[in-house]
DNA sequence: CTCTGGATTAGCT
DNA sequence: GCTAATCCAGAGC
Protein backbone atom coordinates (compact mmCIF):
# COMPACT_ATOMS: atom_id res chain seq x y z
CA UNK A 1 0.00 0.00 0.00
CA UNK A 2 1.45 3.28 -0.39
CA UNK A 3 1.20 5.80 2.09
CA UNK A 4 -1.33 8.18 1.19
CA UNK A 5 -0.20 12.32 1.44
CA UNK A 6 -2.63 14.40 3.05
CA UNK A 7 -3.36 16.40 -0.20
CA UNK A 8 -3.34 13.78 -2.96
CA UNK A 9 -6.03 12.01 -0.88
CA UNK A 10 -8.61 13.65 -2.57
CA UNK A 11 -9.48 14.26 -6.22
CA UNK A 12 -10.38 17.12 -7.81
CA UNK A 13 -14.15 17.28 -9.21
CA UNK A 14 -14.84 17.12 -13.20
CA UNK A 15 -16.70 19.17 -14.85
CA UNK A 16 -19.37 17.64 -15.36
CA UNK A 17 -20.27 17.26 -11.61
CA UNK A 18 -20.88 20.98 -12.11
CA UNK A 19 -22.70 21.14 -15.04
CA UNK A 20 -25.70 19.63 -13.69
CA UNK A 21 -29.24 20.44 -12.18
CA UNK A 22 -28.46 23.11 -9.99
CA UNK A 23 -30.82 22.02 -6.47
CA UNK A 24 -28.53 18.18 -7.03
CA UNK A 25 -25.24 20.48 -7.36
CA UNK A 26 -25.67 22.23 -4.10
CA UNK A 27 -26.94 18.94 -2.15
CA UNK A 28 -23.94 16.90 -3.52
CA UNK A 29 -21.44 19.75 -2.76
CA UNK A 30 -22.26 18.94 0.92
CA UNK A 31 -18.84 17.06 2.69
CA UNK A 32 -16.97 17.92 -0.08
CA UNK A 33 -13.55 19.89 0.31
CA UNK A 34 -13.10 23.44 -1.14
CA UNK A 35 -9.18 25.00 -1.37
CA UNK A 36 -7.58 27.49 -2.29
CA UNK A 37 -4.14 27.45 -2.60
CA UNK A 38 -2.98 31.04 -1.65
CA UNK A 39 1.07 31.28 -2.39
CA UNK A 40 1.51 27.87 -1.82
CA UNK A 41 -0.31 27.92 1.46
CA UNK A 42 -3.46 25.14 1.55
CA UNK A 43 -6.27 26.64 3.12
CA UNK A 44 -9.16 24.11 3.24
CA UNK A 45 -12.84 23.07 4.56
CA UNK A 46 -15.54 21.10 4.69
CA UNK A 47 -18.81 22.28 2.83
CA UNK A 48 -21.29 22.02 5.52
CA UNK A 49 -23.91 24.57 4.24
CA UNK A 50 -24.85 25.84 0.69
CA UNK A 51 -27.69 27.60 -1.19
CA UNK A 52 -29.19 27.39 -4.70
CA UNK A 53 -29.54 30.49 -7.40
CA UNK A 54 -31.80 29.70 -10.18
CA UNK A 55 -31.30 32.47 -12.56
CA UNK A 56 -34.26 32.97 -14.06
CA UNK A 57 -36.74 30.93 -12.09
CA UNK A 58 -36.10 33.04 -8.80
CA UNK A 59 -36.23 36.39 -8.00
CA UNK A 60 -33.71 36.09 -5.64
CA UNK A 61 -31.10 35.32 -8.50
CA UNK A 62 -28.49 38.44 -9.63
CA UNK A 63 -29.23 36.50 -12.82
CA UNK A 64 -32.82 37.05 -12.73
CA UNK A 65 -33.14 39.90 -15.49
CA UNK A 66 -30.54 38.62 -17.25
CA UNK A 67 -26.66 39.42 -18.08
CA UNK A 68 -25.26 42.01 -16.72
CA UNK A 69 -21.68 43.39 -16.24
CA UNK A 70 -22.05 42.01 -12.87
CA UNK A 71 -23.18 38.77 -12.66
CA UNK A 72 -21.11 37.37 -16.24
CA UNK A 73 -19.35 34.91 -14.38
CA UNK A 74 -22.98 33.25 -13.14
CA UNK A 75 -23.41 32.43 -17.16
CA UNK A 76 -20.48 30.68 -17.96
CA UNK A 77 -20.20 26.82 -17.63
CA UNK A 78 -20.48 24.51 -15.07
CA UNK A 79 -17.42 24.95 -12.44
CA UNK A 80 -16.22 28.72 -12.25
CA UNK A 81 -16.08 30.60 -9.27
CA UNK A 82 -18.86 33.98 -8.99
CA UNK A 83 -17.58 36.33 -6.44
CA UNK A 84 -19.78 39.39 -5.81
CA UNK A 85 -19.35 42.38 -3.17
CA UNK A 86 -22.51 43.32 -0.74
CA UNK A 87 -23.37 44.94 2.06
CA UNK A 88 -20.44 47.54 1.37
CA UNK A 89 -18.19 45.70 2.74
CA UNK A 90 -18.85 42.11 1.98
CA UNK A 91 -17.48 38.61 -0.69
CA UNK A 92 -19.68 35.69 -0.87
CA UNK A 93 -18.68 33.13 -3.37
CA UNK A 94 -20.46 30.97 -5.53
CA UNK A 95 -19.94 27.32 -7.59
CA UNK A 96 -21.68 28.47 -11.37
CA UNK A 97 -23.63 25.16 -12.23
CA UNK A 98 -25.40 24.20 -15.55
CA UNK A 99 -24.11 25.16 -19.05
CA UNK A 100 -22.71 27.63 -20.31
CA UNK A 101 -25.55 30.50 -20.65
CA UNK A 102 -27.91 29.34 -17.91
CA UNK A 103 -27.18 31.48 -14.98
CA UNK A 104 -27.12 29.42 -12.31
CA UNK A 105 -25.02 29.28 -9.16
CA UNK A 106 -24.36 27.70 -5.74
CA UNK A 107 -23.62 29.89 -2.63
CA UNK A 108 -21.29 28.85 -0.36
CA UNK A 109 -22.50 29.68 2.93
CA UNK A 110 -20.11 27.83 5.11
CA UNK A 111 -17.50 25.22 6.00
CA UNK A 112 -15.88 23.36 8.17
CA UNK A 113 -11.80 24.45 8.44
CA UNK A 114 -10.07 21.20 7.47
CA UNK A 115 -6.47 22.83 6.95
CA UNK A 116 -4.98 26.30 7.03
CA UNK A 117 -5.72 27.09 10.40
CA UNK A 118 -3.08 29.99 11.16
CA UNK A 119 -3.70 31.50 7.40
CA UNK A 120 -7.21 31.62 8.00
CA UNK A 121 -7.02 33.23 12.15
CA UNK A 122 -4.92 35.70 10.49
CA UNK A 123 -7.21 36.15 7.63
CA UNK A 124 -10.15 36.58 9.94
CA UNK A 125 -8.16 37.93 12.87
CA UNK A 126 -9.90 36.02 14.98
CA UNK A 127 -8.63 33.31 17.47
CA UNK A 128 -11.21 30.84 17.68
CA UNK A 129 -11.89 27.99 14.97
CA UNK A 130 -15.66 27.93 15.54
CA UNK A 131 -16.58 31.42 13.44
CA UNK A 132 -13.63 31.34 10.95
CA UNK A 133 -16.10 29.90 7.98
CA UNK A 134 -19.67 29.36 9.47
CA UNK A 135 -21.18 32.80 7.08
CA UNK A 136 -20.80 33.51 3.32
CA UNK A 137 -18.59 36.57 3.85
CA UNK A 138 -17.05 34.89 6.77
CA UNK A 139 -15.74 32.04 4.40
CA UNK A 140 -14.50 34.46 2.09
CA UNK A 141 -12.84 36.47 4.67
CA UNK A 142 -10.95 32.94 5.94
CA UNK A 143 -10.04 31.87 2.48
CA UNK A 144 -8.65 35.16 1.16
CA UNK A 145 -11.53 35.02 -1.92
CA UNK A 146 -12.50 38.41 -3.14
CA UNK A 147 -12.70 40.06 -5.99
CA UNK A 148 -9.58 39.48 -8.24
CA UNK A 149 -11.21 35.44 -7.09
CA UNK A 150 -14.53 36.31 -9.73
CA UNK A 151 -14.62 33.95 -12.40
CA UNK A 152 -11.75 31.77 -11.33
CA UNK A 153 -11.84 28.27 -13.08
CA UNK A 154 -12.74 25.66 -10.37
CA UNK A 155 -10.71 23.13 -12.45
CA UNK A 156 -7.53 24.89 -12.26
CA UNK A 157 -4.93 25.03 -9.20
CA UNK A 158 -5.32 27.76 -7.75
CA UNK A 159 -9.32 27.51 -6.42
CA UNK A 160 -11.06 23.90 -6.94
CA UNK A 161 -13.71 21.34 -4.80
CA UNK A 162 -12.12 17.81 -3.95
CA UNK A 163 -14.20 14.66 -4.25
CA UNK A 164 -14.25 13.43 -0.89
CA UNK A 165 -18.04 12.21 1.17
CA UNK A 166 -20.78 11.98 0.01
CA UNK A 167 -23.70 12.62 2.69
CA UNK A 168 -26.66 10.82 2.42
CA UNK A 169 -30.27 12.81 2.06
CA UNK A 170 -30.85 11.56 5.56
CA UNK A 171 -28.18 13.35 7.13
CA UNK A 172 -29.11 16.64 4.62
CA UNK A 173 -31.67 19.53 6.12
CA UNK A 174 -33.11 21.93 4.07
CA UNK A 175 -34.63 25.48 5.04
CA UNK A 176 -35.47 28.67 3.33
CA UNK A 177 -32.65 30.86 2.00
CA UNK A 178 -31.06 33.26 4.60
CA UNK A 179 -30.47 36.60 4.33
CA UNK A 180 -32.94 37.64 1.28
CA UNK A 181 -36.27 39.14 0.98
CA UNK A 182 -37.69 38.07 -2.91
CA UNK A 183 -38.69 34.10 -3.58
CA UNK A 184 -38.63 33.53 0.14
CA UNK A 185 -40.74 30.16 -0.26
CA UNK A 186 -38.06 28.08 -1.88
CA UNK A 187 -36.43 25.90 0.27
CA UNK A 188 -33.14 26.03 -1.28
CA UNK A 189 -30.77 25.94 1.64
CA UNK A 190 -28.78 23.08 2.21
CA UNK A 191 -26.60 22.19 5.21
CA UNK A 192 -25.16 18.81 7.06
CA UNK A 193 -27.70 18.19 9.83
CA UNK A 194 -26.03 18.36 13.36
CA UNK A 195 -23.09 19.96 12.23
CA UNK A 196 -21.97 22.47 13.98
CA UNK A 197 -20.00 24.72 11.64
CA UNK A 198 -23.39 25.59 9.75
CA UNK A 199 -23.80 29.50 9.81
CA UNK A 200 -26.50 30.94 13.15
CA UNK A 201 -29.71 31.67 12.50
C1' DC B 1 -28.41 61.18 -12.90
C1' DT B 2 -30.24 59.96 -8.38
C1' DC B 3 -31.93 56.77 -5.20
C1' DT B 4 -32.65 52.39 -2.86
C1' DG B 5 -31.55 48.38 -0.65
C1' DG B 6 -28.83 44.35 -0.40
C1' DA B 7 -27.38 36.11 -0.94
C1' DT B 8 -23.69 40.15 6.00
C1' DT B 9 -21.26 40.74 10.17
C1' DA B 10 -19.64 42.50 14.56
C1' DG B 11 -20.54 45.01 18.28
C1' DC B 12 -23.82 47.10 21.27
C1' DT B 13 -27.95 47.53 24.32
C1' DG C 1 -32.52 41.93 19.75
C1' DC C 2 -30.93 46.03 16.98
C1' DT C 3 -28.22 48.51 13.88
C1' DA C 4 -24.06 50.84 11.94
C1' DA C 5 -20.66 50.10 8.67
C1' DT C 6 -19.90 51.36 3.74
C1' DC C 7 -20.13 50.34 -1.59
C1' DC C 8 -22.25 49.95 -5.71
C1' DA C 9 -25.55 47.49 -9.10
C1' DG C 10 -29.77 48.06 -10.93
C1' DA C 11 -33.97 50.45 -11.52
C1' DG C 12 -36.38 54.49 -12.52
C1' DC C 13 -36.66 59.09 -14.21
Amino acid sequence: MPKREPNNKFKKLPRKFYERDTLTVARELLGKIFVHNLQGKLISGKIVETEAYLGEKDAAAHTYRGKTKRNEVMFKEGGHLYVYFTYGMHYCANVVTEQEGVGHAVLLRAVQPVEGFETMRELRKLDTVMELANGPAKLCQAFGIARAQNGTDLLGDKIFICDAECVPASRIGTSERVGITKAKEFPWRFFIKGNPFVSNL
